[in-house]
DNA sequence: CGCGATCGGTTTGCATACAAACATCAGAGA
DNA sequence: TCTCTGATGTTTGTATGCAAACCGATCGCG
């Protein structure tokens, strides 16, 4: 019997919603959370608070929340992938100030992901899971290489949020793995001279595109109340 | 009175660590807590989880989990103000891309902010509270008028743990406000002309400068256990 | 006298019970 | 037929009870 039901709750929740099984807008029924996770309603309740506060639950109605999965639109996905794009330009740029053989041997460990996003993208029955899991450990691992405990903490909260627009919007891949690979290169290239501005930049870049090749696909204006990230 | 305790004891626990009356490093035990607010250990158990997910509070022990106000070190002063610099920096540069007329007249509003920090760092009796308190106006200023849900929701859950250094460790008023106040021009000039990467910079500068005033005035190394931002 | 094990108190984690508030639907009146 | 109102069921918010785990201290043994 696992002690930390929170958590548990917590991380099966999160997946539940970045993959879609709860989609966008469905209602979260506490007792109906509780029975399916086989918790009490306790450590649902907790589990639903942060991730409400993480903005992965929309909150409606004042005394009595109401509880849904966020929707997704597009203004978020332009606010949310800003914000990855900043958090993780933070983290490139302390990537770029480690020490240079630090920095080598990350710079050929990003490499190597972006080798193996060209081949799954070659592959003929291409899988989207990988592809998405390369892209996520790419940037997970410079972030984990320099970020601090904050930064760290606040990219484990927002990122996955992105990775819900990637999922649902990001019409496999074509040409566009190749042209996130080359901004990648770029990112590499500036933590390994240790030009920590570039870095970031190029980190910047690279979000702010991923942002405009998914905007076409996300529907316009959306029926979907706006976001609101309340405590309760 | 079945209402909403849980967002009352954050707000009530979160100004209690803010303002230092409950000093860093001491025991967080719920059911003092409880007592202490008036409220059964339920909703203070919410509160406790998001503060401590949010970095106000620092978590020890594995399956007991045992709570802390968090430490205040060197380091984490010095990533936090990064981390402040890049939310507010954002919305610095959503400020800078506001139509003319609003930027207009909310440079003239910060201009104001400006003024009366000057005013009241020349009064006779400094007073503290008031300096703060219109610093932090300032910035929030700004934030409002731009920011996106995301970022303003970021931004009230982190911007306070900087009010906790500052009220902590900023030796008063000397010169350091006309310091910040002429780089306030910096920023207020470059959103009233639309420039927002110089917005941004500026608002950057601003919280590096603010990090190395106060810098010297942490003690080193403390004893403190390094920060953990948990779950559970 | 020092070191370690056991025992008690404290504090947490979870489950459940209870009450209040909202939504929905049915029915009556216009 | 439409609307307003009331009743009912659903769902949330809070309190509390209970068990387990941890900390500390005391006592026993070497």
């Amino acid at each position: 019997m696992p002690k930390q039901r929170v958590a548990a709750a917590y991380a099966q929740l999160r997946e539940l919603i970045v993959t879609g099984r709860l989609p966008p807008g469905a209602r979260l029924i506490e007792t109906d959370l509780a029975k399916r996770l086989g918790f009490s309603r306790t450590p649902i309740r907790g589990a639903l608070r942060i991730l409400a506060r993480e903005g992965y639950i929309a909150v409606e109605g004042r005394h009595r929340r109401r509880l849904r999965v966020a929707p997704l639109t597009l203004e978020d996905a332009r606010e949310l992938f800003e914000l990855v794009g900043a958090i993780e330009g933070l983290g490139a740029r302390k990537a770029a100030a480690l020490p240079e053989r630090k920095r080598a041997r990350l710079a050929a460990e990003l490499r190597g992901f972006d080798e193996a996003l060209l081949e799954a993208a070659a592959r003929v029955p291409v899988d989207p899971a990988e592809i998405f899991e390369l892209f996520t450990r790419f940037h997970l691992r410079y972030m984990e290489a320099a970020a601090g405990p904050r930064l760290r903490a606040l990219h484990d909260a927002i990122k996955p949020q992105a990775e819900r627009y990637r999922r649902l919007y990001s019409t496999a891949p074509d040409g566009r793995v190749a042209a996130s690979v080359a901004e990648h290169a770029k990112i590499i290239d500036a933590i390994e001279r240790g030009d920590g501005e570039a870095a970031r930049a190029a980190v910047e870049e690279n979000w702010r595109n991923a942002a405009e090749r998914i905007a076409s696909s996300i529907p316009r204006a959306q029926d979907a109340p706006a976001l609101a990230v309340t405590l309760e």
